[in-house]
RNA sequence: GCGGAUGUGGCGUAAUUGGUAGCCGCGCCAGACUUAGGAUCUGGUGCCGCAAGGCGUGGGGGUUCGAGUCCCUCCAUCCGCACCA
C-alpha cells in the first residue's frame, strides 16, 4: 500500500540514494568497449550561501543527457569538482578569522550534500578540488610547461625554450623578432641580435631576452590595482571601473606581474571557433574579445619647431580614407608630445596634460560626449598626398591601443567628426553624397572622390590599393591588430596556487618537477603586505629560501585551476602525470559542456589556450577542449514587496498604495502565496514587523512583484532543499526542465510545480490500483497504447539530442494522460516508459523498476527503440480552408489521390456554402497536411 | 554606438521548420465525490460578440494559395563589448 505522497517520496529517494552509493553504480571505468561520452558541468565555486534553484538548472540538463547516453549504450563520464580557490573565502577569513581551507571544506561538504539530494549521477570518486595540493601540483606543472615555451610564429605553434635557445645560438633572433613590438634590448636599444652577440650575453641578460618570448612571462604591466582588495584584477573582473567583487575603486598601477602570452594564440583561438559547436552569440563574444582588425601601419613625417622627431606611426583599419585625413590625434601620454610641442602651444598643452592627469581612467572611458583636446603646434605630412595636417592630443586616443596615434578622418569617423566640428577643423569630403555634412558616415561602399589615384574606386577596393602603394613606397605596411591583451596571471592573494619558481638575481627559474607541488604555506595572516605584494610576502621564512633565492609572493588566479580540470577528470588520481595519455585519448574532448554565459571570455578562452599549448607540446591529441557548449539561461528571482506607509507601521496592499505615500520593502517570497501575503507569518518574520497593521483589499494583502537576480538581500532565494522537502527531487528536476528552454533566462515561480508533481503521481498510479497496491498486468497492449508509448519515446529521444527538455516533459505528461484514460497498467507499456522517464526522474523509476521485478539498476537497462510501425496513420483529418481560413474538417485516407480529395472537398456542402457555387480559382491539396480552396 | 538575442492568452510556454496558432502546465470558472483538503476526478477557458461571425503571435509593409515561421522597416526588453582607431 503506497501513495506517491511526501512520506513515500522521502522513503523512496533516501532509499535509492543510499543504494546507488553503496553499490557504486556511478563509478565510471576508463576501460570499456563502449563508445565514450563526456558530459561536463562548469564546476562551481563553493560559496558559503549554498545552492539556490538557479544553480542546478544546467546540472539537471547534463545529468539527463548523461543518464540517457548511458541507457543508449555509451560509457559516460559525468564528473563534478570544485573551483575551490578564490577571493570570497579569503575575504571571509579576513573578516571572521576562519582559514580559507576550513571554510572551503565546509562549503564543499554542503554543496555535495545538496547536489546528492537532487540525485545526480556524478562519479564522486573522480571529484577534484583546485585547492588540493595533489591537484594544484599539476596546475603548477602545466604552468611550468607554459613558462618553458615560446610561440614559433613560423610554425604557428608553441615550442620548448630550448629550441629557441638553439636558434639564437645559430642565427640570433633575426627570424624571430620580439613578440612585443615596443621592446628594445636594454643598453643597445636595438631589436635584433646576432648569434655571436647571443653567445656573448651573460646569464641574466639571456634570461631577460628569453622572458620576452616565454608564453608565461614576467613584465611590468599596467594592472588594475584595487587598494581595498589589495589585489590586481583582470579586465573582466572590473566592472565600470570598480571591482567585480565588492565594488571597490580600481586604479592603474605598474607591477611586475606574470602574464600569459595569449595574444600569440589570437589567430588560432579565432580560427578554432569555426570547428566547435558553440552558440553563435558565444562565438561572437569571443570574436569581439579577440578583436581582430586588419589595416595598415602608416608613417607620417613630422614637422615641428624642435625637429627632434622624424615620424609618427598610426594604425588604421581604413587606409582607404588616406585622402580624408584632416588632422592627427595622439594620446596625451604619447612619448613624442614633449618633443613636438611648439613654444606658442606649450602653455595650452601643459594645461591640457594637467587636466588629463586629473582624469581617472574610468572617467576617460565613461565620458563619450565631451570633446577635449589641444593643438601641439606641430604638423604631420600625409605620405601619400603630401598634405600637412595639424597634430593634436586628446584623451579619446589611448596610449595602450595600436600605436597610440590615429589619423583623423572626420567625414568617415564619428569621433573624428565631433572632434573636427568642436575645434572648427576643416572637413575634407572624400565620399561625395555619402557625407551629409552633419554626421560622419563610416561606409565601405562609397565611391571615392578627392582622392587622386583612388578616385572612382569603392572604399573596399581602395584598401588593398593603398596598402600596396604604402608598401611599395616603404612608408607603411599591412598590419593585423588584435584588441585582446595578454592575460594577467598574478594575484596579490593568499588563497591560490603559489608560483613554482625560484628567483635568483631577480630572474625566475622553474622548480624541479620532483619538488612539486610547492605547497601553500599555512598562515593566519591573509592581509595584504601593504607593499603591493600579496600576503605571502608576510611569511619571511617561506619567501626567502636563502640569501639570494626568493619565492614569488603572488598566487595564480582561479582561472588557472579551471583551465584544465576537465583533463584531470579523465585520470584524477594519477600522481605521475596530470593525466595519462591513454585516459586523455580515450575520453578525448568534452562532448557537451553546460554552463553560464558569464564565463564567455575569461574561463573559456583560458581553457582553450591551455589545451592548445598542451597540444602543441605533445601532451594532447586535440587542441579544442569543448566540442559543444550549451549556455543555460539564468533563473531570476521573483521578488515580492510590501508597501509601508511612510512614518508608520501600516502596510498597504499593492492595489491601494496610490492613496498613500509609501516605501516598498522586499519581503521573503517564502511567506507569500502567489501575490497574497501571509500577514501572520509576516509579523513573525522580523521583530520590526511584530505589530504591523495592514490595509487590505478584498480582505487580502496583495504584494507587488519584480523580476530580479536571485539574491539573499532581495529575500527572493528559493532553496532546492525546501522544494525537495515538499515535493521530492524528481519533481524538482522535472519542474526545472519544464520551465522553458534551457538556454533562455526565466523567472523562478514555484506556483506551477504542482502540475509536475501531479504528473509523477499519475505516472505512479498507472502501476498501482485504487488501494495503492502494485498492480501490473501482462496482457498484450492495444495498438492505441503502443502508439502513445512509441510517440513519446520518439519525441523524447529527439528532444534530448536537441537539448529541448521542456518539450520532453510535456510529452511525458501527454503520454501519462493518455495511458491514464486508457486505464493501461500493462507491463509491455509501462516498463519501457519507465526507462524513458528514468533520465528525468531517477528515483521513482528505480523504485518502480524494482517493483517490476528487476534486480539490477534501471541505469543498466537499454533505452527502448521506438518503432515507426506503431506511429503510422492510415487516415488524416484534413483542415479544409477557404481563402486561407479553416472552415471545415474532413477525414481522408492518407493514400487517397489528390484529385479525389479535391473532388470530394468541392462537392461538400460546407465548401459550397463558402464558394457560393462559384468554381474555385485554385485548389491546393498538401497530402497529410491541408486543403486550401481559393475562390 | 557596435554586436548578439528575445517579443505568442492572466502566467510559464508549444507549434511537425512555410500548412489547423495556443500543445503541456499554472491560474481561473463550473460540476462530481460529500473524505472540509492548499486533496482527487470531470468539463470549460485567446479576445470581442447572445449568435452568425469577426479579430488575433510587439507595430507597419511585402512575398505566398497559405506567414508565429521568409524578406524589408520600425519599436520594446535583455545580454555582451565599448573613445579598440
Amino acid at each position: 500500500m503506497a501513495d506517491y505522497n511526501k512520506e513515500e517520496i522521502r522513503r523512496i529517494e533516501d532509499k535509492w540514494r543510499a543504494a546507488w552509493e553503496q553499490r557504486g553504480v556511478y563509478k565510471v571505468s576508463n576501460k570499456s568497449n563502449k563508445p565514450k561520452y563526456y558530459a561536463l558541468d562548469m564546476f562551481p565555486y563553493p560559496s558559503g550561501a549554498g545552492l539556490h534553484v538557479g544553480h542546478p538548472l544546467g546540472y539537471i540538463a547534463s545529468d539527463i543527457v548523461s543518464r540517457f547516453k548511458r541507457l543508449k549504450g555509451y560509457n559516460v563520464l559525468h564528473p563534478m569538482g570544485f573551483d575551490a580557490f578564490g577571493l570570497p573565502a579569503e575575504q571571509y577569513a579576513i573578516e571572521h578569522g576562519i582559514h580559507p581551507a576550513k571554510s572551503t571544506e565546509q562549503n564543499i561538504k554542503n554543496f555535495i550534500r545538496q547536489l546528492n539530494k537532487i540525485g545526480f549521477c556524478y562519479d564522486w570518486s573522480r571529484e577534484v578540488r583546485t585547492c588540493d595540493p595533489s591537484y594544484y601540483k599539476w596546475t603548477q606543472w602545466i604552468f611550468l610547461q607554459i613558462f618553458d615555451s615560446w610561440f614559433n610564429r613560423k610554425k604557428e605553434k608553441a615550442e620548448r625554450i630550448a629550441v629557441l635557445v638553439s636558434i639564437f645560438e645559430q642565427e640570433g633572433n633575426v627570424n624571430h623578432p620580439f613578440p612585443n613590438l615596443k621592446y628594445k634590448l636594454p643598453h643597445s636599444n636595438k631589436i635584433t641580435f646576432t648569434n655571436t652577440e647571443w653567445k656573448s650575453f651573460d646569464e641574466k641578460y639571456k634570461q631577460e631576452i628569453l622572458m620576452q618570448y616565454r608564453l608565461a612571462y614576467l613584465a611590468y604591466t599596467d594592472v588594475n590595482w584595487c587598494e581595498a582588495l589589495g589585489t590586481v584584477l583582470a579586465n573582466d573582473e572590473v566592472i565600470n571601473g570598480v571591482s567585480y567583487r565588492g565594488g571597490f575603486p580600481v586604479v592603474r598601477k605598474q607591477m611586475r606581474q606574470w602574464s600569459l602570452r595569449i595574444t600569440e594564440y589570437a589567430e588560432r583561438l579565432l580560427k578554432g571557433l569555426d570547428e566547435i559547436d558553440f552558440s553563435e552569440s558565444m562565438k561572437e563574444i569571443q570574436r569581439n574579445w579577440i578583436g581582430k582588425s586588419i589595416g595598415a601601419k602608416i608613417n607620417f613625417k613630422v614637422k615641428s619647431e624642435q625637429s627632434k622627431v622624424d615620424s609618427l606611426t598610426v594604425f588604421t583599419t581604413r587606409p582607404d580614407t588616406i585622402y580624408g585625413v584632416d588632422f592627427m590625434v595622439i594620446a596625451p601620454e604619447h612619448e613624442i608630445v614633449k618633443d613636438i610641442t611648439s613654444k606658442a602651444q606649450q602653455a595650452e598643452i601643459d594645461q591640457y596634460l594637467k587636466y588629463v592627469e586629473s582624469r581617472s581612467e574610468v572617467e576617460r572611458m565613461a565620458e563619450v560626449k565631451k570633446v577635449t583636446g589641444a593643438f601641439t603646434g606641430a604638423y604631420a605630412v600625409n605620405p601619400i598626398s603630401g598634405r600637412e595636417v595639424p597634430i593634436w592630443i586628446s584623451e579619446y586616443v589611448l596610449a595602450g591601443y595600436g600605436t597610440g596615434a590615429i589619423m583623423g578622418v572626420p567625414c568617415g569617423d564619428e569621433r573624428d567628426h565631433k572632434f573636427a566640428k568642436h575645434f572648427n577643423l576643416p572637413i575634407t569630403n572624400i565620399i561625395g553624397s555619402y557625407y551629409n555634412g552633419k554626421e560622419a558616415n563610416p561606409t565601405y561602399d562609397a565611391v571615392l572622390e578627392n582622392s587622386d589615384f583612388l578616385n572612382g574606386l569603392t572604399m573596399k577596393q581602395a584598401i588593398d590599393v593603398v596598402v600596396k602603394k604604402l608598401e611599395e613606397l616603404g612608408i607603411g605596411q599591412r598590419q593585423v591588430n588584435y584588441k585582446m591583451r595578454d592575460a594577467g596571471w598574478s594575484r596579490q592573494r593568499y588563497w591560490g596556487e603559489p608560483f613554482p619558481v625560484v628567483f635568483k638575481d631577480d630572474m625566475p627559474y622553474a622548480m624541479d618537477e620532483k619538488d612539486l607541488p610547492l605547497e601553500l604555506p599555512d598562515s593566519n595572516n591573509f592581509k595584504p603586505s601593504g607593499t603591493g605584494e600579496g600576503p605571502l610576502a608576510n611569511l619571511k621564512d617561506w619567501i626567502n629560501i636563502s640569501e639570494n633565492e626568493r619565492r614569488d609572493s603572488n598566487t595564480m588566479p582561479t582561472h588557472a585551476g579551471a583551465a584544465w580540470y576537465f583533463l584531470r577528470f579523465t585520470d584524477p588520481h594519477n600522481d605521475k602525470e596530470f593525466a595519462s595519455r591513454e585516459a586523455l585519448n580515450y575520453w578525448n574532448q568534452v562532448d557537451v559542456y553546460i554552463g553560464g554565459s558569464e564565463h564567455a571570455v575569461a574561463h573559456l578562452l583560458y581553457a582553450r589556450l591551455w589545451v592548445k599549448v598542451l597540444h602543441d607540446l605533445g601532451y594532447l591529441g586535440f587542441d579544442e577542449p569543448f566540442k559543444k557548449l550549451i549556455n543555460q539561461g539564468k533563473i531570476t528571482g521573483d521578488s515580492r514587496f510590501v508597501y509601508r506607509v511612510r512614518g508608520t507601521h501600516k502596510f498597504v496592499s499593492a492595489g491601494l498604495k496610490g492613496e498613500y505615500e509609501t516605501d516598498p520593502l522586499h519581503v521573503d517570497v517564502n511567506i507569500v502565496n502567489g501575490l497574497e501575503l501571509d500577514t501572520e507569518a509576516f509579523k513573525k518574520w522580523k521583530p520590526d514587523f511584530a505589530n504591523a497593521e495592514f490595509i487590505l483589499e478584498d480582505g487580502k494583502y496583495i504584494c507587488g512583484s519584480a523580476i530580479e537576480k536571485m539574491s539573499k538581500s532581495y529575500f527572493n532565494v528559493v532553496n532546492p532543499d525546501d522544494i525537495i522537502e515538499n515535493y521530492g527531487a524528481d519533481t524538482l528536476r522535472m519542474y526545472e526542465m519544464f520551465l522553458g528552454p534551457l538556454e533562455m533566462s526565466k523567472p523562478w515561480n514555484t506556483n506551477g510545480i504542482d502540475g509536475v508533481f501531479k504528473f509523477l503521481r499519475r505516472f505512479w498510479n498507472l502501476f498501482h490500483d485504487d488501494k495503492g497496491n502494485f498492480s501490473v498486468s501482462d496482457t498484450e497492449p492495444t495498438r492505441e497504447e503502443l502508439k502513445a508509448l512509441h510517440k513519446t519515446l520518439k519525441k523524447v529521444e529527439q528532444d534530448i539530442e536537441n537539448f529541448s527538455f521542456n518539450t520532453s516533459v510535456s510529452e511525458f505528461m501527454i503520454c501519462v494522460n493518455e495511458l491514464s484514460s486508457l486505464k493501461c497498467n500493462k507491463r509491455a507499456i509501462l516498463e519501457p516508459l519507465a526507462i524513458g522517464l528514468a533520465s528525468f526522474a531517477p528515483h521513482i523509476t528505480e523504485e518502480l523498476w524494482e517493483k517490476l521485478g528487476h534486480e539490477d539498476t534501471i541505469l543498466n537497462a537499454s533505452f527502448p527503440q521506438y518503432n515507426e510501425e506503431y506511429l503510422k496513420e492510415n487516415s488524416f483529418e484534413y483542415p479544409i480552408s477557404i481563402n486561407g481560413k479553416v472552415r471545415a474538417k474532413m477525414e481522408f485516407a492518407l493514400d487517397m489521390p489528390k484529385e479525389d480529395i479535391e473532388k470530394t472537398v468541392l462537392a461538400a456542402e460546407v465548401v459550397m456554402k463558402w464558394t457560393e457555387g462559384k468554381p474555385p480559382k485554385k485548389v491546393i491539396v498538401v497530402p497529410g497536411r491541408i486543403v486550401n480552396v481559393v475562390v
